[in-house]
RNA sequence: GCCGCGUUGGUCAAUCGGUUAAGACGCCUCCCUUUCACGGAGGAAUGAGGGGUUCGAUUCCCCUACGCGGUACCA
């Protein structure tokens, strides 16, 4: 009788949305998937004074962007809502168990100031005790309703004097849990402090609503950052105190993500520092105005960002490295996930993207890099995306890309081919122009924007030419070759790219040069440097026209600079 | 200070007492390529230290060191 598998993502809205906390939203929506069970978003918007706008919808499109939907959530309902916990106090929830925990002696009221609780750590801190706790011991010398008599407690209430409402933790007592990831772990109360459950504003804080909103959730598993497992025995003690332990969610602690360099978390700050996002999406601080890059506008694809994440504190066993997110949702397992923090590298981050932009067709990422293209400037022209049953001018072959070649590491294709035959999915769409020009050059593409110099020359002819790689060499000889070349061009009926070099090369060994000697010039002619894809490709794809026009164009510069 | 969690190459990491201690990123060398890449082959590089347990410890236990996290009316 194992009840469903409900697990929950619950951030506060402070921000932007740290690589740390889309690996934590990965972990639950693959296990949710595994397991056939629901992944919901809750927002912890207790603490008004952090509250950022906008923040909330932020999180929301960055999920989206990752394919990470939630099944429930603030944006989607649900049968369990409200999911904001600032809405959910509105309606009484937390204060009506907090008042419930003092009726069984397992809390009382603290009427305590800030500045008194200031004054108190003040006055008994020692070098031995940098950090007093209000606990056990110095509870006593507070004002709360465990020292004041009853009567003046409820005067106190009646005045409307303002009080939090803290759990009463009994010394010595031993508080034992299992954690996915770590196996059993044990704390004693003697170190944790009487934490504050009920704010003075009547917000809960994290502890109280954490446990009372996954108990009314019906939340299976809970999985959460490495930094909440000190405060872990209160929430057990909470369960035990109001639902049950035996109720209570599966607990697994996630092991951190450290900065690149030396240790601790990695912080928005060592993204700056180091040159790398921090953040799933771009995010400026609307109080501060201060911005921080997303690996989305790094030029980041979705399925390589889930991938690194996903890979980063957790592996199979297998040795693979690639894999799609069906394949984790089909392998995916929380007692393989490390106990030991993950320091971020950046370069293998880098070569995820790499891999994925590889690996997946062009037209999986077209719109967002003919975006790019058009931002710097070179629109991309409307026929270019055409696809190729839509325009009249039939498109070249190039060097061909087959869906079978579209593989992850294990050999397995990424596209289901056999779903693919059987009609289940609908074919991708035949490559138009610029799906072929990126094709071509995605080799050399590690992030997004690296298409800008490796295809621009496609659309446009190149800005500079690097005539200085040409003419230490040149000479009358290949100028009346090209000027040959060019007729001949002119009369070829159609572009293929590798009936066009045997061509080329006749026409080279008939005038006795190497071929080597001309295919530089002639690279740098059309791509403007040392470096693209094969030269005859180019011709191909730019055509017959434009191809002339570069040529001439770059003998003319030779013969006007001796 | 106290409490907790960690610790295999520079980094991510496999190993569930017996291995020449995988693999990947990065780095270096070579091959392929009349460019740049991609791809292929090879190389350097690892069990924090000390005690146990055991026929045998990277693996199990203890101690130390180091790191991190927590020690808020923040999450």
């Amino acid at each position: 009788m194992s009840k469903k598998v409900r697990v929950r993502f619950a951030p506060s809205p402070t921000g932007g949305l740290h690589l740390g906390g889309v690996r934590t939203v990965l972990y639950n929506y693959l296990f949710a998937r595994r397991h056939g069970g629901d992944f919901i978003l809750r927002i912890e918007d207790t603490d008004q004074g952090r509250y950022v706008p906008g923040a909330e919808e932020y999180i929301i499109e960055s999920l989206r962007w990752c394919g990470l939907e939630p099944d429930e959530g603030p944006h989607k309902g649900g049968a369990y809502g409200p999911y904001r916990q600032s809405e959910r106090k509105a309606r009484g929830i937390y204060e009506k168990y907090a008042r419930q925990l003092v009726e069984h002696g397992h809390a009382y009221y603290a009427f305590d100031t800030p500045e008194e609780l200031e004054a108190m750590r003040e006055k008994y801190k020692t070098a031995d005790n940098p950090s007093p706790q209000y606990n056990h011991t110095l509870r006593k010398k507070m004002r709360n309703s465990l020292q004041l008599d009853p009567a003046e407690t409820q005067r106190l209430l009646a005045d409307g004097t303002p009080y939090v409402i803290r759990i009463k933790l009994e010394p010595d007592e031993e508080v034992t849990f299992t954690d996915m990831i770590r196996g059993e772990v044990t704390f004693s109360t003697t170190g944790v402090d009487d934490k504050v459950l009920l704010k003075a504003d009547g917000m809960p804080t994290y502890h109280l609503a954490v446990v009372v909103d996954d108990h009314l959730m019906e939340i299976s598993h809970a999985f959460r950052g490495e930094e909440w497992l000190p405060s872990a025995p209160v929430h057990i003690l909470l369960w035990r105190y109001l639902f049950g332990e035996d109720k209570m969610p599966q607990w697994a602690h996630l092991p951190l993500i450290l900065k690149p360099d030396g240790n601790g978390k990695l912080s928005k700050r060592d993204g700056d520092r180091l040159g790398f996002p921090v953040f799933a999406m771009n995010w400026t601080d609307p109080r501060t105005g201060e911005p921080a890059t997303g690996f989305r506008e790094t030029g980041f694809l979705p399925q390589a960002f889930v991938n690194l994440l996903a890979l980063l504190g957790w592996n199979d066993g297998s040795g693979q490295e690639i894999f799609t997110r069906e394949e984790l949702v089909a392998k995916f397992s929380m007692d393989r996930v490390h106990k030991g923090g993950a320091k971020f590298d950046f370069e293998k981050a880098k070569w995820f993207n790499h891999e994925w932009i590889k690996r997946l067709p062009a037209s999986a990422y077209a719109p967002q890099v003919a975006a790019l293209f058009a931002e710097k400037g070179i629109p991309i022209p409307a026929h270019d995306l055409l696809r190729p049953a839509e325009t009249e001018i039939p498109l070249p072959p190039v060097t061909p890309l087959v869906p079978e070649t579209i593989t992850d590491i294990s050999g397995a294709p990424l596209l289901d081919l056999a779903a693919l035959e059987a009609g289940l999915i609908p074919p991708p769409p035949a490559p138009n122009r610029f799906e072929r020009v990126l094709d071509l050059v995605k080799d050399r593409c590690t992030l997004l924007p690296e298409f800008i110099p490796q295809a621009a020359f496609f659309f446009q002819p190149p800005a500079t030419i690097d005539l200085d790689a040409v003419k230490p060499k040149w000479n009358e000889a290949k100028g009346l070759f090209f000027a040959e070349f060019i007729q001949q061009l002119e009369l070829a009926p159609n572009l293929v790219a590798h009936a066009l070099e045997a061509e080329f090369k006749e026409m080279a060994a008939a005038k006795a040069i190497k071929p080597g000697e001309l295919l530089m010039p002639l690279r740098i002619m059309l791509v403007g440097g040392k470096f693209g894809p094969h030269v005859f490709d180019i011709i191909a794809l730019i055509g017959k026209d434009e191809t002339i026009r570069r040529i001439r164009h770059t003998i003319q510069l030779l013969n006007f600079t001796p």
